[in-house]
DNA sequence: TAGAGGATTGAT
DNA sequence: TCAATCCTCTAC
């Protein structure tokens, strides 16, 4: 959990055919096997979440609804599943390039989602489990300074379920970030 | 091998 | 408020 709090302020950038394209992690949510909700719950290890079993600093990419593909970094050791979902981004590389990505002129709301930050970005399932150190996709420190009292957490979103899981703050967003999806 | 459903989004 | 849309899991 502390590593998706971490996260906010952090730089995801990826580096493709087209070219850089980067943006401000402003809003994580995070996932463990121990709760329902989770893909891996009760260690339960599938093909799909496979990626999540490796190990922290790997990529976890999947797609939902057959439409999204949502952008995950897996947080704990081999073998336990733990990952955060990266929920929304602040443009700050290559926003002409995510603009073409979608054939829009205006970068608005452009990564205020889950799955539409992976689309500005180019991220696909081809980016599912490779090492966030480079060199096509990876996270970098710029020294954002991100104070405790600027950091938001509430329940999550997308949590059909019943029962105590469903509310846990594990949603993190920066304080008054407009990037931060609705 | 077939059927149901999902960590969402955008249009109505 | 609801449909789009396709991959994944589960049951037969």
């Amino acid at each position: 959990m502390k590593i998706a709090r971490a996260l906010l302020g952090k730089f995801l950038v990826t580096d493709f055919a087209g070219g850089i394209s980067s943006g401000m992690i402003v809003e994580t949510e995070a996932y463990s096997w121990m709760e329902r909700g989770c893909h891996a719950f009760n260690q339960r290890k599938t093909n799909r979440n496979a990626a999540m079993f490796e190990g922290g600093g790997v990529s976890y990419v999947y797609l939902c609804y057959g439409v999204h593909e949502l952008f995950n970094i897996v947080t704990n050791k081999p073998g336990i599943a733990e990952a955060v979902l990266i929920r929304a981004l602040e443009p700050v590389d290559g926003i002409e390039l995510m603009m073409d990505r979608y054939n829009i002129k205006n970068p608005k709301g452009i990564t205020s989602g889950p799955g539409k930050l992976t689309k500005a970005l180019g991220i696909t399932r081809k980016h599912n489990q490779i090492e966030l150190n480079g060199p096509t996709v990876w996270i970098e420190d710029r020294n954002m300074k991100v104070k405790p009292k600027d950091i938001h957490s509430s329940a999550r979103i997308g949590m059909n379920f019943e029962g105590k899981d469903a509310v846990l703050p594990w949603r993190f967003t920066i304080k008054g970030n407009s990037w931060v999806s609705k």
